[in-house]
RNA sequence: GGCGCCGUACCCAAGUGGUAAGGGAGAGGUCUGCAAAACCUUUAUGCACCGGUUCGAAUCCGGUCGGCGCCUCCA
């Protein structure tokens, strides 16, 4: 079954074909380590992690490439604005090369809790200074750089397509409509490759070059290092929908005018998540992070299967109802999947005979740009069908998780009840057997008091933490 | 000023020409000593509004209203 992706460039349903058989590489644009990640960050990453999941479900070899930047980058514009990690640093007092790995690590936390795969390659901005300055002595050679005000520029006069990706018409741009434009730009939206002047004093990162000591550019890690581990031209390059007019755009002219070939066969844009307010984000002080989330209450793995409701390609409205319905759906679905383990003995390890259409219709909803509102659907659909045997649905149910990501065959955590509550259930035990509802029911009440929730089944009572 | 997106039930959200997926919440019911859980049933003659194209439109076209994003680093 073909793989449909919607590419940015040129903005339509495309039939994915790898540039090597069977192989697929990926390169997604990381997290800027210089403060905790919030739930709208991550919102992209899981969409990458399905991405290459599905890209797993249709039989793909996958290479994910992921950097980190960990080289400041600046706050506003050039000539303004200081270096958001030397700023976070200053704030708690630490180095900037302590800050950028506490972040980074923070960023793998989150990731993880979210049950998303880590990348084949993690690649840190500041291991890879000499790529970025071979990239830009190369660009410099072929006439695409000029330097002013000792800064390396690159030229867009000289690389026609350039804005082909954001559809940009650059007569029509306001340049300058809400920042100062870097007066040694020839044209507004030429960028610099290599900065050896920073208005702020005792930057802490700094390389030589052979245009002084200074620091690159903000986009040129991305194509240094895709080009480092996926080569010229590679399959897929992702990130976030905002990446578009600047970054990506700034990546295609610098990574193509220096190979003169094309770099990216298919772009996949993540949209945002967004509050009554607008997007979500740090600047405004309208966020959620992960550690906020599960002081709400919440499970991380919650907080994926909101994102999996919603299309990656959409606005996503966060709010707390809808994590808190996102919330109660994930724990039916557990609640379904132990029942049915419990009658059945657990996943099958496998299964004879052809799976429903239900599972037909997952992977057909997968392949179709990655419609996971449509696979959610689908499993419901698969649970709820009479005519499917409970070890079936078990059986495909983990296939689909492949994808979900849910943790669907997670054991319920098992409580370690102490001798007091044990005691407390079976003397409520004691007292319905001889139908005293009364201390039977006051017992039930205490232990919710104590957070635990009790079931009656057939098979005996059953309990679990509130 | 330019570019782009969106408006579907109480809420979240699919669907982009063939007669409205799914989830949550609510309601009714089965079961149960009662709860809980589970299971069943139920909730949009209509998809912002007004025109048009079509045998047929939530889906295409034009217009109106409303919301949002980008043109600055940004997921």
């Amino acid at each position: 079954m073909d793989l449909k992706l919607f590419n940015t460039m040129g903005r339509e349903l495309q039939t994915f074909k790898p540039v090597q058989p069977n192989k697929v590489g990926i390169y997604a644009c990381g997290p800027t380590v210089y403060n905790n990640a919030h739930v709208g960050n991550l919102r992209t990453f899981i969409m990458v992690d399905i991405l290459r999941r599905v890209m797993e479900l249709a039989g793909y070899e996958v290479k994910l490439v992921m950097n980190i930047t960990d080289v400041g980058h600046l706050s506003s514009d050039a000539d303004d604005g200081e270096d958001k990690m030397e700023a976070s640093a200053r704030e708690k007092k630490m180095t900037v090369w302590d800050i950028a790995e506490y972040y980074t690590k923070a960023f793998f936390d989150d990731t993880s809790s979210l049950n998303i795969i880590k990348p084949s390659v993690t690649c840190k901005a500041t291991d890879h200074i000499d790529s970025m300055i071979n990239l830009v002595k190369r660009l410099e050679e072929k006439g695409f750089t000029y330097e002013a005000g000792g800064n390396v520029y690159f030229d867009i006069s000289k690389f026609p397509d350039y804005g082909k990706l954001a559809k940009l018409n650059l007569d029509d741009l306001q340049a300058g409509s809400r920042i100062v434009v870097d007066k040694y730009k020839k044209n507004p939206h030429d960028f610099v490759l290599w900065f050896t002047q920073s208005k702020y004093e005792n930057h802490a990162m700094l390389w030589d070059s052979p245009w002084g000591k200074g620091y690159p550019g903000w986009h040129i890690e991305c194509s240094a290092m895709s080009m480092e581990y996926l080569g010229d031209t590679f399959d897929i390059h992702c990130g976030g929908i905002d990446l578009i007019p600047v970054h990506h755009t700034n990546e295609i002219a610098q990574s193509e005018a220096a190979t003169g070939v094309k770099w990216v066969n298919y772009w996949v844009h993540g949209e945002f998540l967004v509050t009554p307010k607008g997007k979500m984000s740090k600047s405004t002080g309208d966020f959620m992070t992960i550690k906020g989330l599960i002081e709400q209450g919440f499970d991380p793995l919650d907080y994926r299967y909101f994102c999996l409701t919603g299309h990656y390609s959409s606005q996503l409205q966060f709010s707390l109802d809808a994590m808190e319905s996102a919330q109660n759906a994930r724990k039916s679905l557990m609640q379904k999947i132990q029942t049915m383990r419990e009658k059945t003995g657990g996943f099958p390890q496998g299964f004879n005979g052809d799976l429903s259409a239900h599972y037909n219709s997952f992977v057909e909803n997968a392949m179709n740009n990655l419609n996971m509102p449509r696979c959610l659907g689908d499993m419901w659909n698969l649970i709820r069908d009479d005519s499917i045997s409970d070890e079936e649905k078990l059986y495909t149910i983990k296939k689909m998780d492949a994808v979900f990501g849910l943790s669907l065959d997670k054991e319920p955590v098992k409580l370690d009840l102490d001798g007091e509550i044990q005691k407390l259930v079976d003397d409520r035990t004691t007292a319905r057997k001889n139908k005293d509802w009364a201390r039977a029911d006051e017992i039930r009440d205490k232990l919710l008091d104590m957070g635990i929730v009790l079931e009656d089944t057939p098979q005996g009572v059953r309990w679990k933490k509130k």
